[in-house]
DNA sequence: ATCTCCCATCGAAAAGTGTCGATGGGAGAA
DNA sequence: TTCTCCCATCGACACTTTTCGATGGGAGAT
């Protein structure tokens, strides 16, 4: 093939650098996947009504409480929990006979936080 | 049965009256829907990892770009930022041969409010 | 002791998701 | 025109997730 190829990809380096000029560091996988599993717990309607149904209580609430206001069999729901705490995102207490759960403030400021590192331009006018 | 029932969970309610005390508004099902369907879409290291070359690249970008950067299957990348675009979180501007990305801002401000809707206490010290 | 209640775990079924290669449309270059 | 490249979509496959009923352990009440 002679020089003259079709130019490849000029897309954000219109000179034909293309895209090698991006440097980004890979993000680290260990962050990505770490940021992305509190995400996937996030991401389903009813656990969202879960944390809704904990942050309005400021206390923490047992799974009989969210079995009232989420209609969902108890062994879901104590699944769902689970999968809220795996991410961090919620603290399971044991007292007695109960298990008590809470949101943990800090892991949302995380995730705030990181959604924040992604808004290109600032967000006040 | 006489008036001794066991007293059912006395949770967040030690008096009896029981979790009917927590008056909780069901948070709305298409919010509560939207909200998840948004954090599904953040919820997978690669697509992470998208979001973090879009914003680290202050102008759109286009799918080569992403490839080269990201080791996945072309079809697969398109795959994945159909879904972060079909969740609001990015979109997409056609210009010539090429589709370009960016992120969508309002909405991270969105889903940061909604974040910090769901905090318990002030994040501060 | 027994009984009741809270709740986690264990299958299992159904639905969803991530990934790939293959295909094809569209836009520009030659 | 033909050729090359960008990219979306279409199966197909393996894997994960959501959901349930059933089971059982532990804690307190009786």
């Amino acid at each position: 093939m002679t020089q003259t190829q079709q130019m490849t990809c000029e897309c954000t380096d219109p000179d034909g650098a293309a895209c090698a000029a991006i440097r980004v560091e890979p993000l680290d996988a260990g962050r990505s996947s770490d940021l992305a599993s509190a995400f996937k717990a996030l991401g389903d309607p009813h656990r969202v009504a879960m944390l809704h149904l904990l942050s309005v209580t400021a206390e923490p609430v047992c799974v009989v409480d969210v079995e009232r206001h989420i209609d969902l069999a108890q062994s879901t729901i104590s699944h769902h929990l689970k999968s809220l705490v795996d991410a961090g995102i919620i603290e399971r207490e044991r007292r007695g006979k109960w298990s008590y759960y809470s949101i943990v403030d800090e892991r949302l400021d995380a995730l705030m936080a990181a959604l924040g590192g992604l808004v290109v331009g600032p967000s006040a006018d």
